[in-house]
DNA sequence: TATACATATCATGATGTAATGATGCATTGC
DNA sequence: GCAATGCATCATTACATCATGATATGTATA
């Protein structure tokens, strides 16, 4: 598994997107189940500027992709692959 | 799989050593087997310092591990959960 | 012990990123 | 159309992190 310099530097953008206490909270949720942006608000505690950048950033990243349902947007986990990254990352913690 | 505040800290903190470019290629060398600093240095073509200061933030998240050699440090990954984490990582990047 | 080699640490300057408050845009209901 | 709701973006400030050059520490060899 020998990397180039620009995977690399592709890989160390995508993990910098798990680098926050905000995001990973989020992802962690999503986990769960898709939820609007609302909803991670008050859920997570956080300002509304504040999740809607880190969803951005996630968006960015093709971590996480959003669906608009009326007056809100419902945010989900991109795909399985993304699951089951995400999934083994929290997992590494509660080995830790 | 729901997190409180603390163990969102820290995966975020140990994501953050995968978070650049150089970190990533350290590890993903280290994946096939144990090398020297100045291995590294060579292999990588990146300065001593920078290596050296990689390594000890890899050190400090409990990513890697060094054992002195003579003159030599032989660095490691930390164990087998820390490899099954780099390999999920970088299986993701080919997936993307 | 003196010297060279391998690694670690330190101080600095430059760059990046997060949180916040304010504002703008999109959608629904009146 | 107008107001309200939900979300996105912008500008600013504060803080963290990286790379670099210089220096210090530890280890082997002469």
């Amino acid at each position: 598994m020998r990397l180039n310099a620009s995977e690399a530097e592709r890989i160390a953008e995508v993990m910098g997107g798990l680098a926050t206490p905000a995001r990973v909270l989020i992802l962690a949720r999503l986990l769960d189940s898709p939820a609007t942006v609302s909803e991670l608000v008050t859920e997570l505690a956080m300002s509304q500027a504040s999740v809607s950048n880190h969803l951005r950033i996630l968006r960015h990243l093709n971590l996480a992709a959003g669906d608009r349902q009326g007056r809100n947007v419902l945010y989900r986990l991109q795909d399985d692959h993304v699951r089951a990254m995400v999934e083994q990352i929290l997992n590494h913690a509660s080995h830790d």
